[in-house]
DNA sequence: AAACTCTTTGCAAATGAGTTGCATTTATTG
DNA sequence: CAATAAATGCAACTCATTTGCAAAGAGTTT
């Protein structure tokens, strides 16, 4: 995340997607700009459990009409669990870094010439609508962890392994 | 897919991975080295059920030691259900494209400065093990049957819509 | 070939993210 | 402020994927 996307105005984002003004989406909104990294539905559920109170098919459902109106962007991951980051100004689209250990998403910078890369993607199909630039592996915190988050291998091979037939 | 990758050799893939010729094993990698696109396990259950019968929960766990193993690459969709191809040296990583309506996954010819640029993201940082590029949207066939395929939109915002805050 | 051991498979049941139907509440408009 | 449309909550559901456990196979040793 960018520092200072947090001066993102939640009303005016609201108002110029058409959505009205709950106090739902307000909050959902405020921990979306207010968020480090990506946030899944269930980190939000978190986030927001302190004030009013939102119903778990509420947040879905404003994550939908947020993507919709194009506030949001979503993240798909392996293991089905999707991420939402804002798609503001101050967040252009980046890389994401997942740790398929602990199942955490973060973000990553640009490289330079990726933005013009993905421009001459856009370009060749103009059905495309998102593009996700997607890393897994290992987190630095998984990977010192190691006794707890062992690395799961299937017996070893009597040759090399991951060497292509 | 590559044409021509076909001719992978299904026994000699398994040994290197060390992994025993089991015939639901050797099914499953038929079907995927043949596969012109991208499999779900839902498609592989399909395509093998004529012979042999697999169970779901074998094809789960045959898919999960064949990506140990290195000899396939899975893919994560928006709808958390997960696509499957061959990641031999006749297939290298390459962009998909997800359809958003009829959720199929079609492969895309890599960028000529693709690898280059995965490269350089790799050396970044060693914990990366798999990169993806994914593009969502529309794909011809739901572009034209429209009709069947509603575009979804929430109601039409006063001002104008997608505009970043 | 029987006995052992380790791996793989099948079945049933669970998990967990996300969705849908419907009644109720809240916003917005006239 | 009533009328109308949108948003929320609740319960129950779908569906991909996973887990536990017992039965079936494969390979090895005696």
């Amino acid at each position: 995340m960018v520092p200072g996307m947090g001066h993102c105005d939640i009303h005016a984002t609201l108002e110029r997607a058409g959505l009205s003004k709950t106090s739902q989406r307000v909050a959902v909104l405020t921990a979306l700009v207010h968020a480090e990294t990506p946030l899944s539905a269930r980190d939000i559920l978190e986030r927001v459990s302190g004030e009013g109170r939102i119903n778990r098919v509420t947040v879905y459902r404003i994550l939908a009409s947020f993507k919709a109106g194009g506030i949001i962007r979503e993240l798909a991951t392996d293991h089905g669990e999707n991420f939402f980051e804002m798609a503001c100004r101050h967040n252009p689209a980046h890389p994401h870094f997942y740790c398929r250990s602990c199942r955490s998403l973060a973000c990553l910078p640009s490289a330079g010439n990726q933005e013009r890369w993905i421009r001459e993607y856009r370009e060749a199909d103009e059905a495309i609508e998102t593009v996700a630039i997607h890393f897994t592996g290992l987190c630095r915190r998984c990977r010192s962890e190691n006794a707890g988050h062992p690395v799961r291998r299937l017996r070893g091979p009597r040759g090399d392994r991951r060497v292509s037939p």
